[in-house]
DNA sequence: ACATACCCTACTATTTCTATAGAGTTCATG
DNA sequence: CATGAACTCTATAGAAATAGTAGGGTATGT
């Protein structure tokens, strides 16, 4: 399940990924045009830049914008730093691996077999995925359902 | 994020699986030899029943078994019933769904585009892969260390 | 009758999620 | 250099989900 955090962030990314190189964007238009609660957003759109995909700028004029291209930000970055590992268990997580305390041998796992093909789909998807991948995607959608 | 409570589910039923036929199997011997609470296993295995995908017996030489051939219970099976809908967000859930309340149009965002193309691919491996299936898989597994 | 073993409800402790509050810092501008 | 705009950061809090536990009820084989 993706946290409404995760939902949020990108959300917001990819408008900042449309708005790229038209200057910073404030945290409050944000907030308003994805309908999400301002100050919840202050707080992922800051932990995002930590991790080094925004940077900000103060003061008047200020606002958050991309910290590099659209292209190199990918949905699996985003999900990791806000909801943690993508596989569905932490025995088959790569950026997490931990065993299961009663599995008594891990290898033979028949569930654990199981989720690390669900981790490696969800993982080639989301690493796959770019804000442009997205954003080109989006505006596909929306010419066609423009020119029907 | 798979709940403790649908891993141990499929534990028990790949057990369940593999004794099939050999008559009913007391819930202290399940969770003896996987690792699980007890009490907790108890409830969970109700609730499988409940759901129709196991059998009891009560009294002594009681137990449980599975209601039909391991080849027809499917993980995605499992997983709905513990865990809910496979989707990662509600609003590409096909049992169910729900809009996002924020969401200004639906079918042109990106964040769901992307989630539906994972919900999809969790869906083709959970409800593609049977009882039988997985317990196959861990036999091959057990065969290739044995051999080497 | 009695022991065995599943059935069922309710409760609790812990953690995670979804925010909100409020004070602090930086910066452009007049 | 004062002012206000806007991001920064920490703390807190309520609600929900998770992972179990407790304890009695019910059916069944001998």
């Amino acid at each position: 399940m993706l946290s409404k955090k995760a939902k949020y962030a990108l959300k917001a990314l990819l408008v900042l990924a449309r708005e790229q190189g038209h200057g910073p964007i404030l945290i409050g238009d944000l907030a308003l045009r994805e309908g999400i609660p301002k100050k919840f957003l202050e707080m992922i759109l800051l932990e995002l830049k930590n991790h080094g995909l925004l940077q900000s700028k103060k003061g008047k004029g200020g606002g958050y914008f991309l910290a590099k291209p659209a292209e190199q930000i990918f949905f699996g970055e985003v999900v990791r730093i806000l909801d943690g590992p993508l596989a569905p268990i932490p025995c088959v997580s790569q950026m997490a691996y931990m065993t299961c305390e009663e599995c008594q041998d891990e290898e033979s796992c028949g569930v654990r077999l199981v989720m690390k093909q669900v981790r490696d789909a969800i993982a080639e998807i989301l690493d796959g995925t770019s804000l442009a991948d997205a954003a080109k995607r989006v505006e596909r959608v929306r010419r066609r359902k423009h020119t029907a």
